[in-house]
DNA sequence: AAATTTTGAAAAATATTTTCTTTGTATCTC
DNA sequence: GAGATACAAAGAAAATATTTTTCAAAATTT
């Protein structure tokens, strides 16, 4: 199932009748709606065309031309690549080895596909011109921003990552108009993380959201919200893909910072690189 | 090259000036094509709106959106793996993306490639019958490390994966015969990590490497040699493929174990999962 | 009962296609 | 070879189709 109809799916618990019939009736033939109108689809699906467009921006569609032309382009994808594999009990491991790959691989081309490139150059320069970076997150959510955390400190600019929810909100409170706060959460629901983000919101903060693909609290909050795919996974049983997919889009956000600020940042990045085996090991040569 | 942007390659000699530009802007930049509108294109061309019409007609396509539709269709395939490209001064945002995926993409299949299902098993194995698992890891290993920590934790196992190095040596040292310890290094030739690994060895552990490709201290200390595959990236700015690749191997050790021990394992998962929202939002729905 | 949310009808805005006209080129006639 | 005719190419603008917004009514919740 793709990304896009997998979101669908999940989030028709909090459809409203109207749009839970539309949702109904795109699962039921995502085919068919490609050769409709936004008419035609209101009409078949007993509703007005209101309706759906509102239905394709909840969705965080640019529109109902949007929303069909992401559809269309999940359809048209070979069935096998791009399509979640669940994990399940005693497996070979050549299977098993096989599922993880083509999740990874779809994660990541499927965030990158719902990359949004105004956005990304926004969340880019807002994070190069911050005085200070705020990073939130729990759990697995938590050990993306020590990721980013450690790549943020070697251009000299002053970042928190604490795992500590306390420690977060408490380190929130003291930013200022000029900082940024960079929450990450999958199902960007998350109680502590979002407790977080209002509060450097509530500061004067520039807020900024990495969650899953969808409405949720979290990028509601944020003034600029970004987003990786949304996989039916099993996050019970661990969020591998989404991780994935979050370190993905730092990694962009970090290049993307350090692209800009080339002269600046690339001389930092090698001394504290040299400096590192320098301080720790004076006689032998450079590792990592 | 897909079919359509191939007939537009073969038509061209066949089109009238106006129309030639237009297909020359499409092959140009195809990707682009699915931002704008009839009037929009037309611009950029430097032509009119009724030109653009006529041009998707005349290819047999029932109108601009139509022609646009099938093109979205045919470029969101699947990215495709390919090379390893470095990222460098100022190159445009979209540039950066693609390179980033495209070598996000890579360092997974490569890395999969290089996998061997043997030593994986005894891996899995090892790690699955270990009273304890200790984890070692500077700098973005050490998040490797902290992230295959959170994993194991939930399965009730006993796990360390401290980030000072101290520490991991303090812990090593208390490990016994029946104890696994896996050592995580990109290049294969930290310091601490060796010591760590050494001493882990030294008190009658099973020791356990992951790091790229190729001969290092670590792996010749291990008595299971893990791999990634080696990819020619400027460490310096920041190990992002390879710990992508850490991560995936991961993903794949744990799974692993999962599968294994499904039945003892997957209630653990559940419950760990569940507990943690009940606890602490006794109230609220589920989320993470 | 008041406030909020959901919804559709209709108006407004936007996008696309068609019509009509102009322009330039090729072909034909004398 | 000059001029007339035919025809293809292309754009401006009108016509049409499509989508989005606005606004008011209905349903739901507080």
């Amino acid at each position: 199932m793709s990304a896009l109809l997998s979101l669908l799916r999940e989030q028709i618990p909090h459809f409203s009748p109207q749009e839970k019939r539309l949702a109904e009736y795109v699962l039921e033939d995502p085919e068919q709606v490609q050769w409709l109108g936004i008419t035609e689809l209101a009409a078949a699906c007993g509703t007005s065309p209101a309706t759906v467009t509102r239905f394709c921006k909840s969705l965080r569609f640019k529109g109902f031309p949007d929303f069909k032309m992401r559809l269309i382009g999940e359809l048209s994808r070979p069935s096998e690549a791009g399509t979640y594999q669940d994990i399940v009990a005693g497996r070979p491991l050549k299977e098993i080895v096989r599922a993880i790959e083509a999740n990874h691989l779809t994660s990541i081309t499927d965030t990158t596909r719902l990359l949004d490139l105004q956005v990304l150059e926004r969340a880019i320069t807002a994070l190069r011109s911050a005085r200070r970076i705020d990073l939130y997150g729990m759990g697995t959510s938590s050990i993306v921003a020590q990721d980013f955390y450690q790549k943020v400190i070697r251009l000299g600019k002053s970042c928190t990552a604490f795992a500590d929810s306390h420690m977060q909100i408490t380190s929130a409170s003291t930013l200022n108009e000029g900082d940024v706060a960079l929450a990450i959460s999958y199902s960007g629901e998350t109680p502590e993380t979002i407790a977080a983000l209002q509060c450097a919101k509530d500061v004067g903060a520039l807020t900024l959201s990495l969650t899953r693909y969808g409405t949720s609290p979290l990028p509601a909050l944020a003034d600029i919200p970004l987003f990786t795919s949304s996989l039916e996974e099993g996050v019970r049983r661990g969020p591998m893909a989404s991780r994935i997919a979050q370190l993905h889009v730092i990694d962009i956000l970090f290049t993307g910072m350090v692209s800009e600020g080339f002269e600046e940042y690339v001389p930092m990045l090698e001394q504290s690189y040299h400096n590192v085996r320098q301080y720790l090991n004076p006689s032998g040569g450079v590792q990592s």
